[in-house]
DNA sequence: CGACGGCTTGAGGTAAGTCAATCCACGTGG
DNA sequence: CCACGTGGATTGACTTACCTCAAGCCGTCG
């Protein structure tokens, strides 16, 4: 079974055996264990590797003058943590473990081989750079224009889809170690009220959420109250033509 | 004097002669005039040429299906419309002018040399996107964690630090075609609020703000209140030595 | 001059925050 | 095996930042 890396680039591009290796190798080689909470790199370091998430769930996330806390991304197996040390001074924000993770990490010196390549990795790179960007403004949608109700659906649905994307879940219940806390820094909310909107989710039989297990009871009504298009995912194969290989996560968008 | 693209990469790389021209003849075969409102690019479609800002101010937005506008993005001269054009399906949301703007038109497959060539620009388009996605990070930090007074703030000096960059004001005044439901939509306000928030930016003495022009007037104040660090528009020339040039937006950071 | 788009001001309403108590699950040590 | 401690989840009462609705104003352009 292909490692989550390949496997996530997959939805844009098929590989050829050759680059799949070529992948396979680079995150065979070295990698780490992270504890729940651990920081996998920190706000104004600079790594000489790049980590790609393998298993687990980890999140970006900023630290305020006042203490709080802004998380404005998660993490799932098959992305990157910090794509940007190949060509920026320092990490402006820091990634951290919410579960247990593990992590591959790639020299800069192989992810600049990689992207100054002509070929598809080089491209399936760049895809994956442009659906982070996609992936946040939709966040940004999020929490100027959808109530904390519609907010928290929309975060859940997303996660699902991408959580199939990578094969980390073939029905509805996805592994969630993460805390209401932990959500109400990501949507922009206290705890109290991440409580009563699961509460109303829960009500309205759209999901159950408990020790750290999320099941989507109903995905096409929760598509629907979170108002989700899958567009910005890019989920579409957007250079290859289909081949009769069934898409993870095509039935969900 | 430099064209805003080339001014704009120069904050993280010096370019040689050569670079310089490719640049420069890269974005005068073909431009584009738009009128206020106008969309230069819309959500759904594909274009076969990438846009790039030369003047004039526009912005990245969706329409929801309520009939509302969240813009998620401003785009200032030197900036990006569509980068994902060249990888990309479709746009999964639109580009519209806000004042009176021109575009430079570079081809997909321009653009395509210059993304796998092994040099600066290549480097320097990198460095681009990824300061694309910092700047939207922390535009959820924005609206995560900080008020709408303090929002406003934060918007607004971001903008005299990127005018800045491109060499669109020397001084602390900035042509700022927008009206107050422009930044309503840009900052998850209603236009009420927006209108309460920039009176009490001008009791403090903060900004003024009319007929289009927007007044820093005391950059330092501004900077605190809104809790500004610079970090995450990597204006550091990371990989190049300082080399007596003065930075252009180096006194605000 | 009148009309229109954008800005301002005010009064009242509401979603979400704050503060605080309680509860529950789980792990740890006696 | 139970007592206890701790971190997370829940619930409730009260507060507040921002929204809604509505009226009035002001500059600009035909």
């Amino acid at each position: 079974m292909a490692n989550p890396w390949t496997m996530k680039m997959e939805q844009f591009t098929r590989f050829s055996e050759e680059e799949r290796q070529t992948l396979d190798g680079l995150i065979s080689k070295r990698q780490q264990q992270h504890q729940p909470g651990e920081d996998i790199i920190k706000e104004g370091e600079h790594s000489p590797d790049c980590h790609v998430v393998l298993s687990g769930l980890a999140c970006r996330y900023k630290l305020l003058p006042d203490g709080g806390r802004q998380i404005m991304a998660f993490l799932v197996p098959g992305d990157l943590c910090d794509a940007e040390i190949f060509i920026l001074k320092e990490m402006d924000h820091s990634v951290a473990a919410l579960g247990p993770a593990t992590t591959a990490l790639v020299s800069g010196h192989e992810m600049r081989e990689l992207l100054s390549g002509q070929g598809r990795i080089m491209q399936a790179l760049w895809w994956g750079t442009l659906t982070d960007l996609a992936v946040l403004r939709e966040r940004i949608v999020d929490h100027g224009r959808r109530d904390a109700y519609v907010r928290l659906a929309h975060l859940l649905y997303e996660m699902l889809v991408r959580y199939r994307m990578v094969g980390m879940t073939t029905d509805e219940t996805l592994e969630f170690p993460i805390t209401q806390a932990d959500l109400g820094d990501a949507t922009g909310m206290t705890p109290m009220h991440v409580s009563r909107m699961l509460q109303k989710l829960r009500d309205e039989k759209l999901i159950t959420l408990k020790s750290k297990s999320l099941t989507i009871l109903d995905p096409e009504r929760l598509k629907e109250v979170a108002g989700f298009n899958p567009n910005y995912l890019h989920l579409d194969r957007a250079h290859d033509q289909r081949d009769g290989i069934a898409d993870r996560a095509g039935d969900l968008i």
